[in-house]
DNA sequence: CGTATGGTTGAGGTAATTCAACCTGTGTGG
DNA sequence: CCACACAGGTTGAATTACCTCAACCATACG
């Protein structure tokens, strides 16, 4: 399908924004809008990964199977992110929708030629590519030394950011869109230690759960220090 | 210090190696060799962060202190790598040199401005970029569920690799750059743990300890295996 | 209905942490 | 030259936070 930059949700943050308004066009005559259900899976990891693309709705997950066939979520991709790797011949991780999403997806190889010729985006890329590190990064802190506990506060205040419209501010309310399971990969916990963490969260009064995967923060405050820690 | 490329050892691999001769040269009229001490810092977290640097010789961690006082390493930095952020105002991490190291730094204003003149170093820092995030989702994915026994085994090999002058083949016999509590904090274990693992991984005969940071394999594979699981 | 998926809760085991003592080599100053 | 301090390292004992195993509940769906 065609894209549809004039109504993109995230026409002014993923990597295009640094164009002007005819490259942006000639680049939008590149790539194709392509849906995903939650579950379905972008690129996997092993594939010829001969395409790349932007998030532009939904939510997908970067993961990794090790040897034991455990699954380790890398990271998670918000709309504005940017997948694919354009030094690799094969991709290295699996890349799955966890909701419902959207995608402009370009060839690489014509991805790449558009970042030849406009240098702007070669230094977008670059910006974009930055960020994920320094989140990677962040992750690896998190992942140090902290307590399930720690785990869980930050990963609920990252959701609640993430489900907020206004970047700087959290949503109050909010549903998880990530199971117990997928929680726990990311965060390297079992289902039950997150499960057990959050019930903890609600007896403490932090949180309140509203049904399997709604949560409304009620002490942003205590959970900021308790993510912290 | 004026650089002196003809002799760099990573001319064929770090950022500039992109450039032609020409080029190169230009850059290097804007760079300035300065070389540092074990413990000396190279950027510190929060500082005004005016320049940016490629590794010629030695070795940086990248760390963060979190909120208690602790440190956790986020990234080792090998020779041909990158330092320095060009899209935040502020150093976000600690640099610190665990070696004698010897740097290429340029102020981050020129270094960008050669970036716009010269499209083959926006690549290659987004190639670089790459690298670097994969090898942090390396960490993350190690980070996840892995027992002390792998994280050191595979943390024995990544050492014996980075030992080795030929990148592909690693170094049977080499010393340990990094303290126990360096690699601790690298590993999200405590000095105590890194030490008993050592020990035992002695006990089993895939490693012999010979000194306080010497380090011989003795079996390979086994320690591969150790590292994977 | 019956099955499947996701979630919660409990009991018990274990690996890593914490706390603490001790060892070794290296420097520094009297 | 010895005494001492200090940093890095090892080792032991006790604790604990998380995992494992297992049962059970809720909801959705064919």
């Amino acid at each position: 399908m065609k894209l549809e930059c004039a109504t993109c949700p995230v026409r002014e943050r993923a990597a295009c924004a640094a164009l002007s308004e005819e490259e942006r066009a000639e680049l939008a005559r590149l790539g194709n809008s392509r849906s995903y259900e939650r579950g379905e899976t972008v690129f996997a990891a092993g594939d010829d990964l001969d395409a790349c693309a932007t998030l532009t709705h939904g939510l997908l997950k970067i993961s990794h199977l090790d040897a034991d066939g455990n699954e380790r979520i890398l990271s998670l991709v918000h709309p504005a992110g940017f997948v694919g790797e354009m030094f690799s011949p094969v991709a290295n991780h699996d890349v799955v929708a966890l909701a419902e999403s959207k995608l402009c997806v370009f060839s690489r190889s014509e991805y790449e030629a558009a970042i030849d010729r406009f240098p702007a985006l070669a230094k977008a890329l670059l910006r974009r590519s930055a960020e994920d590190l320094f989140d990677a990064r962040a992750q690896i802190a998190l992942d140090a030394k902290q307590s399930a506990q720690a785990k869980v506060a930050h990963f609920l205040l990252a959701m609640a950011k993430a489900a907020s419209d206004s970047p700087c501010h959290a949503a109050e309310e909010f549903e998880l869109p990530l199971t117990r399971g997928e929680a726990g990969q990311l965060l390297g916990l079992t289902i039950e230690t997150v499960s057990r963490q959050l019930g903890k969260l609600e007896k403490q009064g932090v949180i309140e759960r509203t049904g399997a995967r709604g949560i409304r923060i009620r002490d942003a405050a205590r959970l900021e220090a308790l993510g912290a820690g």
